[in-house]
Parts: C-alpha cells; structure tokens; sequence
DNA sequence: ACTTGATTCTAGCATTGCTAGACAACCAAG
DNA sequence: CTTGGTTGTCTAGCAATGCTAGAATCAAGT
C-alpha cells in the first residue's frame, strides 16, 4: 500500500506544480502566454503529462480561479475584521476586492473574465465560489437597507465593484481617481 | 481620374464587406469563431486581402468596436429621449445600456472585453468612444448630485452597468433578477 | 530474470494569425 | 494593338496553438 500512497502524493504534489506554474506564468505575461507546451517545460514535463492532470487548458484556468475565489474571500474576511462598524466596514470591503483584483489580475481573469468550466450562481457551485459570494454577503447585508433583499443588493454591489476593475484595468478608467471612485459608491450605494 | 474613384470605392465597400462579415461571423458563434481564413471566406477573397486593409485581427475587432460605439450613443440617445424627467431618463438609459449589450454581445466584447488596439479615456481617443461617453453623460450629470463631478459620477454609474452587463451574459448573475437590480442601482446611485 | 501494467515521451494532427513571393489583371504610352 | 510597368490578388508556407495516438520506458510482483 505504502507504495501507492506515495505515488498519489508525488500526483497530488505535482498537481500543485503545475497549478503554481500556471498561475505564475499567467501574472508574468497573461493567460495567453499559458501554453500548454511552455507550461509542460516549465516543471519539466512532457505536455501529455498535463492532460492526465486536467481535462485541458480550461480546467487549469478552472482550478486557479477555484485557488484563487478562496484566497479572494480570505482577503475580503481580513479587511473587513480590522474595521469598526458597518459603514467602514463596507468601505474595506470595497478596497479589498479592488486591491485583490489589482495585486492578482492573472486570478481575477480566471475567475471572472476566463471560461473555467465553472457553474456560477447555481447549485453544483464549487464551495470556494459560493463562500467568495459569502463573504460579500457577510458585510454587504447589514447595508442593504430596508425591504432590499441581501443577496440582490450584495449583487448588485458586486457588479459595481467588478465593472470598477475591469473597466480600470483594460485602460477605459483611469486609474488616478481610484479611490474617490470607491467613496462615491460606498456614499451611495450603502445605507448606514 | 475616374478609374481611380471608382476603385476606392469599390475598396471601400469591400472593407465595408469585411467588417460587417466579421461582426456576423462573431454575433453568430463568437469572436473565436472569427478567424481570418473563415471570415476571407465568406467574403470570398483570400486571407491576404484582409491584411490590406487591417494590421490584423485586433485592427478588425478595433473597427467593429467604432461602429459599435457609435450605434451605442444612438440607441442610448433614443432611449433617454422618450422618457420624461431625470430619473426617468436614467431608467431608461441603464435599460437601454443593458439591453445594447444583451442584443449585441460580440459587439460590446469588441469595445469593452477585447483588446482591439483603441486608445480610452485619453487624448487620442477616437471620437465614437467619446461620443459613447458623452452620451452617458448628458443623462447622467442631470443627477450626479451637489459636489459630485459628473464625469466621476457618470464613470461610476457605467462601471456598475458594465458590471451587470458582464457578469450576467457570464453566467455569474442569473438574469431573472436582472430588472430588480436595475432599479435598485438607479434608486441608490441617482440624486433625483 | 520476466512479465505485466502503469506512466511518460516522441511525434504528429488540425487549426490559428500572418507573410513572402509568384502570378495575373489592368492601364498608359508607343 | 502591342508592350511595359504598376497594382492587385492568390498560392503556399511559417511558426505557434491545443490536443492525442501509439511507441517506449520504467517499476512491481512473481
């Protein structure tokens, strides 16, 4: 048995060399730059090998992005349990996801630009996906307001949020009224 | 003198052929499916001919993007237009917004998801993309509310628009909601 | 030592964007 | 009409892409 077991590990670890190495080449120079033969060099691989892993190239993009909804609802977590009240909260909330999307843009695309094979906003939800939208959930839903259902009003918040960095990041929003941006949302869309 | 008219404009309308061929193709399956032996195809010239009158591809979704910018500012002009009072004309404008991007998704991955070489928010902006934005604006400066830019206000109203539009045609956001969160955001972001 | 079964690699397919160089069509001058 | 040159178009090909079939290799158990 001890034997299997260490073959799975040694799969299991390279598993996450590949992953890593997907991430890392896609932060470098994008996704585009993700092919599966320079990938395969990179851990020092034949290409085939990346296929007995994942079904192909989507389902790596797939698997980062899953990483990656994870790492995104730790980081929203963190920001928002160093402020006081609901109000500022939000406001952390909102720099959190800006930031994220900022510091891991090759991750942001793989979870919501890229196709990752991934279900959203349905039952067979990976888990990391559904806690990602908790976590939003979490601190948007004490500001809704009255008669506004959490989750619609934690949508909509959302969208805002993701239209700000994409739009900021392909270069149709400069980048130099960020954060004046930010209060103006938080202003308006949040009742406190 | 003549001969030579006559073959500019058959020229033109040849890269009047090409750019609509294309935006079909790309409206039909997709911008993948718009490759350039595909679209030289249909127009029923070889491949290199497109290369005489595009760089490339981008320069394809790059022009298609233009013609999409100025049929934007249109529908969002006629949309406003009908509807009486400010907050009436915001209502109308996000619909209308949406529904541009719901009625021509390849269209509006061409000016806002792809990589079409255009130049935004900067000097050189060609002038439909201004226009574009323009149009947003004479609507939503209306209702930017008292020491609010209504440049500010008008790229955060977008982003949140963008965001709806984007997320929703990726399946992150189911569209049933998709009237209720219009309202909400109207509600919420518009000083009337 | 040998066989068997899993694992990994080499080599290749079809498709992509793009281009060089051969070829043909056309127009102006003789 | 013929010729010469320009302009335009096409054929053929390159390198890169995602993915895969089948050969080669390696390790495990007898």
């Amino acid at each position: 048995m001890s034997v299997q077991e260490r073959k799975q590990r040694e799969r299991a670890e390279r598993e996450r060399l590949i992953l890593a190495t997907a991430r890392e080449l896609a932060e470098e120079s994008g996704w585009d730059a993700v092919t599966t033969r320079r990938l395969a060099e990179r851990i020092e691989y034949s290409q085939p090998v990346l296929y007995s892993h994942f079904r192909g190239k989507r389902e790596i993009i797939g698997a980062v992005a899953l990483q990656g909804a994870a790492e995104l609802a730790v980081a929203l977590r963190a920001a928002t349990s160093a402020a006081d009240g609901p109000r500022a909260r939000v406001t952390a909330l909102a720099r959190g996801y800006l930031d994220f999307a900022t510091r891991n843009p090759a991750v942001y695309d793989a979870l919501f630009q890229l196709d990752g094979g991934l279900a959203y906003a349905q039952e067979d939800t990976p888990e990391p996906l559904k806690d990602g939208f908790a976590a939003l959930l979490e601190t948007l839903g004490e500001v809704a307001g009255d008669g506004v259902h959490p989750a619609l009003f934690t949508e909509v918040f959302w969208a805002s949020l993701h239209g700000l960095a994409t739009l900021t990041r392909a270069g149709r929003l400069l980048p130099e009224d960020a954060e004046s941006r930010v209060e103006l949302l938080v202003d308006r869309l949040a009742v406190v």
